[in-house]
DNA sequence: ATGCCTGCAAAATATTTGCATGTAA
DNA sequence: TTACATGCAAATATTTTGCAGGCAT
């Protein structure tokens, strides 16, 4: 029936494998989870839309499970944490360096392509201090809705 | 009392053409907040920041009218809003484009000095989309606690 | 006078936590 | 068997909202 789903056919084993290389008990909600999450390639999503999904695909999974799945993933640099919104938190399977659009009335995480990456290196950290990390966002509106 | 305090002593009629020129009215809990945010150069704060320093200087303002006023500063441009965390909201004062460094632990935003700038301008937005802002966020981490 | 603003409490939202039960190693 | 994971509900945290009364123009 899914026919038209190109990897979300990952197979079992090879998410077996995943999980147990990142130090994660295979579970069957992280199983499940991470085939939904890392089945067909990148993606942005938050906490709610994987929920969706979820109960879309006959995953049972409660959403505090869902938290815990994913913060444990990101601990472990499965997926990267996007703060793009006060709101919202989304999860970015793609753990790379690159930086971020980020569509505000549509609540939408796109990548910026690679061509456009060169947006720079972190500046100096203060004395004391070092860096672990930049986001970048930038952020979109769509250009004149007709209206 | 207060006399190594520097601007604090910008003047009421100075905050009132401000809040005029931005198109607000100036009430009390407008005119305190804004001595606070604008009175002494420029600041990066948190909601929760606002209201300890209120509470501190005996300012009476109910916490959804921090809220408020903060909201509509940020709208009318007096203030520019610094999306760092999932959770607290920071403030900047200065609204000009810069970046940030936010430190993890301490939940505090720092500017980038003005030398280090030159982190690049934003990537070309997707056809049909227009940029209309970009963060910039650098995450810090105090280096090597001799413990 | 009129409309925008404030304060309070309650609502809405997002995420975390405590604890009993379940399960991978 | 033992430590770690799950599920549920309740707790927490942040921000927004509804509404009655207040204040700027």
């Amino acid at each position: 029936m899914n026919l038209e789903e190109p990897e979300l056919g990952v197979s079992r084993a090879v998410l077996l494998r995943r999980l147990r290389r990142a130090g994660l008990r295979p579970t069957r909600p992280r199983i499940e989870l991470a085939r939904l999450l890392f089945g067909r390639g990148h993606r942005h999503i938050s906490v709610e839309q994987i929920q969706t999904e979820a109960a879309t695909s006959d995953v049972i999974v409660s959403l505090a499970t869902i938290y815990n799945v994913v913060n444990r993933f990101t601990e472990v640099g499965l997926l990267r944490e996007v703060k793009v919104d006060g709101a919202r938190t989304f999860f970015d399977t793609n753990t790379s360096a690159h930086h971020h659009f980020y569509v505000e009335d549509e609540e939408r995480v796109i990548d910026v392509p690679a061509e456009h990456l060169k947006v720079g290196e972190a500046p100096p950290a203060p004395e004391g201090y070092e860096v672990i990390g930049m986001d970048v966002v930038v952020r979109l509106r769509r250009v004149a809705p007709e209206g």
